[in-house]
DNA sequence: CTGAAAGCGCTTACAG
DNA sequence: CTGAAAGCGCTTACAG
């Protein structure tokens, strides 16, 4: 692990502290507050506030000598001593499964814009899909004092969040379809776009079909399987044509699961290079894009041709589906807006007189090139 | 967009809001306060402040009197009040480039959890690089008085976090080599990461090797060049047998990117299918995983074998890396342990005579199926 | 060891 | 329209 001798220079030097001789003023000690801007203003502190509070109209030239001294020193007002005095936070608290999964990230990088929009900031950490993380997350969030919070739940009783909720501290559900009557929520429609996928693959003629889902301790995997068996059952029943629906799960929704699980299944199966076992599916649908990526990578290790050999669909549309080695075929889901949406529903629920709403977006499929009608 | 006939009858409903029937007490209007605890204790603020403070040892029946009552008030103290009072907040800002790449994210999950380890809240946010959205992001976290910030600087002159450093907030850069004297900083060394790279590929015999970098105006990247520039000076230099080395810049750091560079150079040269153009690079070594995946993607989609007919390297080891559909050798950063130290020392500048700290992490070579010897 | 009091920095009725 | 005063919820010297 050493490092390579053409390393530069510089190296772990630097344990003075210096102040950058850039600064003009002196000690950093303590930053101005109103009664100084007050006091070289010359007026009372209630008047300083006034002008930054665009309260009842202040006379002409208050405002002009106080907007002066404020630029003069540099004032900026402490947002605790405002939080604690007007009774709210800027702080909103976003609870999510997992801060690697590009589905969280990118919705998360809508919220953050949304919320910075706002004046709000954001609180952003992960309860790895366990309850009992979610668990003490809400409590400690709850515990800063947050305006409020946007959940993706683990917890399907939602015990704290209720809890919470009661307190007065709004909670929008996101990326959670079934909900309760006290909490917003904002997500796409799972079971809908689960369906999408299926009939995409039955209408390309595929009817060996494995759908690899994740944990059905997660709603949306639970959803998404209500959403194939949907498309199957709404398929017109042809008893010469039957279906062959084999459903997995795995341990969780990352590449890792997907390529360990087609790892075991093939070598069970004992199959050659190139080749697929007889009577293997001809497609699988996997739960999210990242089970489909290391699906995907596995089978190219084997050599197997994608789609000419299988066909493999995913769900999200993470920015690298497009990017994979073969293109994959997904359902989208509108990250960036969902994580909009969702703050907005807070935003608003502030207000305790807001009415509860739930937003569903529709999913839509982005056919690429993992999917082709099988084999003959 | 329409969703499948097959969805569930759950719709649009619930505009109503209901008190979740589960609640016990009544109104949800206001918390209880010191006062309150010390009310039904019997006791003064001040005691109740000093069992939850572990103060100057309280007596044991008043301890037990105050915690009772604080269990049975469910009392939890408010911590906005506790900041102001305290003079300081338990938010800490971090700011990276993207909150869409794995590097950072990975590096983002270890600074939560260390972070919250320590009581603190993380409030993450993106600067996309650009110097001027790092200025209003600074300066927004500023005025949320928040307890530090750890920030990976676009800025190359950091006016800003010079400017916040004086007003006493402390900053730790992160993943940022060449520093200040005023600011602790965690970094790997980029350069001998990027040595290492291609000392990779002289070792297996490329002798016309690309490097793909990312825009020149991130540190990170011309710390990168440098590293590559080390490797060939340093190699024995044999004149008979000459290094050819390319450097091209890509917009940012992604998969996209990658991609496109490859798309057009290939286009330009008019290769057809399966085969490089004469005298094309035998290997490329990519700023970071991200460009290294579109470019393995756009190779993959011209069917050019990985590694027979050209060797890819990428930079940064994030966890897709091993699942790409050709493994990728890739420079290996220790991201959650950055984040993780980057957070330690920022707690520990809290302090204004601890010493400024420069953490430089030995980056390492994963070799894994991406990369070969040269076809002869 | 405990209680009464001051004060963190700001905002908001309330008199003038 | 402006100023003096009270108070947000908590903590911390300071007397008792």
């Amino acid at each position: 692990m050493a490092s390579s001798g053409q390393t530069s220079p510089r190296g772990r030097t630097g344990r003075s502290r210096q102040t950058s001789p850039a600064t003009t003023t002196a000690p950093p000690i303590k930053p101005p507050g109103v009664k100084d801007v007050a006091a070289l203003a010359g007026v009372s502190v209630g008047s300083v506030s006034n002008v930054i509070n665009r309260r009842g109209s202040v006379r002409d030239d208050v405002r002009a000598r106080v907007e002066r001294a404020i630029a003069q020193l540099g004032y900026v007002p402490n947002p605790t001593a405002q939080a604690l005095r007007r009774g709210v936070s800027p702080l909103v608290g976003v609870a999510v499964f997992d801060l690697t999964n590009p589905f969280f990230m990118e919705a998360a990088a809508g919220m953050e814009q949304r919320l910075r929009d706002n004046g709000c900031v954001m609180s952003l950490a992960s309860t790895h899909a366990d309850p009992d993380d979610e668990a003490t997350l809400l409590r400690a969030l709850a515990g800063q004092a947050v305006r409020g919070i946007l959940l993706t739940p683990a917890d399907t009783r939602l015990d704290v969040a209720h809890e919470l909720v009661d307190r007065g501290i709004p909670i929008v559900l996101f990326d959670c379809p079934d909900t309760p009557d006290d909490m917003s929520s904002v997500s796409i429609d799972d079971r809908a776009g689960a369906a999408l996928a299926i009939e995409h693959l039955l209408d390309l003629g595929h009817r060996r079909i494995l759908f690899l889902n994740g944990p059905s301790s997660v709603r949306q995997a639970r959803q998404r399987l209500l959403g194939v068996q949907d498309a199957i059952s709404g398929w017109r029943a042809d008893p010469d044509d039957p279906i062959d629906l084999d459903v997995a799960e795995v341990a969780d929704f990352t590449a890792q699961a997907g390529r360990d699980y087609m790892r075991a299944a093939l070598d069970a199966d004992g199959s050659g290079p190139g080749s697929l076992p007889d009577g293997f599916p001809t497609a699988i649908f996997c739960a999210n894009d990242l089970i489909a990526f290391g699906v995907v990578g596995h089978l190219r290790e084997r050599a197997v041709e994608i789609p000419r050999q299988i066909s493999v669909v995913g769900f999200d549309d993470i920015s690298i589906a497009a990017d994979m080695s073969v293109p994959l075929t997904t359902v989208c889901q509108p990250m960036r807006e969902l994580g909009v949406e969702a703050v907005d529903l807070l935003l608003r629920a502030t207000d305790p007189d807001a009415p509860v709403e739930h937003r569903t977006f529709n999913p839509h499929l982005v056919v690429r090139d993992s999917s082709a009608p099988p084999a003959p």
